[in-house]
Formats: C-alpha cells, structure tokens, sequence
DNA sequence: CCAGCTATATATAACGA
DNA sequence: TTCGTTATATATAGCTG
C-alpha cells in the first residue's frame, strides 16, 4: 500500500519505522474495532512497540474478560487453585514470601528471553547464553524424537492398511468370480466376462478416485484409503 | 472496500456475515503479522466468533509470553485494589492467585530451560525454540555491545596515558639536562654523559619493562603502564 | 510525534462455481 | 464453507508542514 510496495522484513530506517508503525497500529486497531461490530466478534488486541509501549483493543466487553476467556480456552487445565489453608498468623509472612519469590523468577524469564540484559554482567551474560544453548539442544533433540515417533507410527499404519487393501482386493476378486459364474449359470449363451476388471491395483503405489464397480458400498467406505486426520495430527499439532 | 460502501454495524444476513468474518479475520491477522515484522512490535490478537470458536495470532513469542507482558504491564494499573479491599477474604483470593501465578510462570521457565518438554506439542516446541533463539540473539547482542563499550573505553585511556607518558618523557629529559649541566658545573673535568637514556620509547607502540632509570620512584608508580584493575572490570565482571 | 496530501498497493463485497 | 474474479473502497508509503 502507498507509493512503494514493501517487503515483509522489519524497517530498518527508525524513522520510517516508527512511523509506519504508528499508522499501521491505528489501522489495525479499526480493523479489529470493524470485525468485531460487523460480524459480532470478541476481539482482543495487544501490541507491545519495540520500545515496549503497550497498545491495546478490546471490544465492549474488557481485556480482562477476553483474557479469561482465553485462558479457559487454550488452556482447559484451569488448575483448582492449591488451598492448603495455613494457620492465619503466618499468611502475611508467606505472601510476602510468595510474592518475593515471584518476583524473582519473573525477573529470571525475562533473562531468558532475552529482556533486561541492561543488569547483567559479561559474566552473567556468558552463563545465559550457556544456559539458552543447552536448552536449545534439548528442545531440538525432543523435537526429533517427536517426528521420529510419528514417522513410525505412520509406517505401521501404512503397513496395517496395505495389508487391509491386499485382503481386499482379493475379495473383490472373489466377488467377481461369483458374479462371473451367475452369470454363466443364468445365461449361458453369453460371453465370458473380460478380465480388465480384475485387480484395481489395490496396494499399489498410485490410488485414484475413480470407484471399483463391484465392491460393495459399505466396505468402500469403511476402507478409505485416505489418511485419516488422526494420523496426521501429531505432525502439526 | 469492495462493491459497496459497509457501515459500521452488525451484517444481519447470517452467511454473509459469516464469509466477511472469514474475509476480514485472515485480513486481520496478515496486518497483525506484518506491523509485526515490519516494526519489530510484538503483537497479540484473540477473535472469538459469534459461535466461539477461537482464532488467534502471536509473533514468533508465544501468546503466553505475550498475555504475561501484558499483565506484568497492567499490574501497575490495578495495584490500587487489593490495597483498598483488604477484608480477609480478598486475601486468600490474592494469595491463591499469586500461587497459581507463580506455579504458570515456573512451568514456564522450566521450559525454557529445555526441561518437561514432554508435555508439549511440536507447534509448541517451535515456538519455544524460536523464542529461544531470539533470546540468544539479544544476549550475544548484549555482550557485544559490553565488550564494545570496553573496548573504546580502553582507547580512550590509552590514549590519555600515551600523553602523559609523553610528557613525563619530556620531564625525564628535562631532569637529565639539569643534572648534566650541574654536573658540568661542580665536576668540570668529568665526560659528558651518553645519550642512550634519552628517549625511551614513551609514545610508541611497544612498551617494555624495563625501568627508566633517571625518572623519580614517585612519578614511576603513579604512571604505571600496565592497565588498571577497573578498567579491565567491564570485561570479566 | 501528529496532520494532511497523493499515488499506489491492498483488502474486500458481491457474485458465481 | 471455500475459492476465484472483478470492481471498488481503503490503507498506507513517502513527503511536506
């Protein structure tokens, strides 16, 4: 839009960035303020700047309730808050000492995303890094062991189903052998049937859409031999 | 945009509504991907339908870490209102929310520390480890800068103390004149001294050891030429 | 950083498949 | 619901104040 086309990659000039972002903010804000009164929708929207500046639209009903909304939804693990009523006297003391505790391990995530580094030293520094890496290591290598899982899971139902289609197909051979005989029986004056209908290559590596005539309707169903999205879904999941 | 001019109001056609949605969120959530690229901004968009279902787009950091942000933000704004109820029963309430909050934020932080990976999917494996990776690319940042920061820190005394060693230079030099010329005046029979202490390579690049014979102990120590333990500190603390 | 202008790039409403 | 097409409505990049 406007008198340039632009790259999807960030600006680099902070001028035009700054105000680009400034102009696309306000259309983004009415956009999300039009989707949700034309079509009814709940709409929340957070933009954080690069300066760290909070922009934020929420529709009639507030973030808060979006917020919640959401949280129940992506996250039904809504844990039952853990009430092990302590004797009242020390309530105080264990907030504070929540609260302390908190505040401690927030500061930590924000280390190890890489935010407020202003406080660290080179040393502290060096050891995050350390830290990221290893945890990095991990995360790829479970990565792996994820595809690697369902890989062979797929492997074992593409063996279970060519198994299923060799049956198969064997009995549409045997059902056409039966029809092929009825048919003598009934009228003998006709022809053998021809051949060509034999084997629908049912196990190969190439299935189109086109329907065996002769097997029955019911079986067809139950054996269709498109992946069903259960299997797919530990890839994408 | 499009055929006809739309105003700001519920579509009432029920499909036409529901393809406008569709229209509009994919609009929505491309604009939100791309100020988000485009000016560095870390956006997070919630859409509920009219029938519930949710749609949702976070740049490379998850939602999570969004939502977080922005309630670490808006914690401020709402800081007023635990203080004002104060009736015993807020307190738990507080308290069990700091509990959960705390228990979320340290889940959290195991993962980002590559541990309990196994209760996440490979979506969220590949968030994690993009946020990971843009940590590590903040704090390799970070310690370039610091190290940067030394490093011209160090030119400049360098080069203050090249000057000043020079103008000690001068002074030593200086010292020896006199001490040849009284020398001179009360001893007239002795040689003139060699000229093989004059210069002793103060302002040059190499630097030695070896002790300037002739300067005063005092002037020696005060312009030791070895750095300094603070100006080293920036880069090993 | 905001407001306004203009030429273009995009988004999308209406419609058909 | 989704996809493609087309005519228009909007959004916005680059500038100027």
């Amino acid at each position: 839009m406007g008198r340039g086309r632009v790259q999807l990659k960030r600006i680099e000039n902070k001028i035009n960035r700054q105000v680009t972002f400034s102009k696309r903010r306000s259309g983004l804000l009415k956009k999300a303020h039009e989707i949700s009164v034309l079509c009814d929708a709940e709409v929340g929207l957070i933009v954080f700047s690069t300066k760290g500046k909070l922009f934020e639209y929420a529709n009639d009903s507030c973030m808060e309730r979006i917020l919640e909304r959401y949280e129940r939804y992506s996250f039904a693990e809504r844990q039952p808050v853990p009430t092990a009523q302590t004797s009242m006297g020390s309530w105080t003391l264990e907030h504070a000492k929540l609260k302390a505790r908190l505040e401690v391990v927030q500061r930590n995530q924000k280390h190890y995303a890489g935010e407020d580094l202003e406080s660290l030293s080179m040393k502290e520094l060096q050891n995050l890094e350390g830290q990221l890496g290893s945890a990095l290591k991990h995360i790829r290598s479970r990565k792996y062991q994820l595809m690697h899982e369902s890989i062979s899971m797929l492997q074992k139902k593409d063996k279970l189903l060519q198994e299923q289609n060799n049956q198969l197909s064997k009995k549409v051979k045997e059902r056409e052998k039966e029809l092929a005989e009825q048919n003598q029986e009934t009228n003998s004056s006709s022809f053998v049937l021809p051949q060509h209908l034999d084997s629908p290559h049912l196990g190969g590596e190439a299935y189109d859409n086109g329907e065996v005539e002769g097997g029955n309707s019911q079986q067809e169903t139950a054996t269709n031999t498109v992946m069903p999205q259960w299997m797919l879904r530990h890839l994408n999941n």
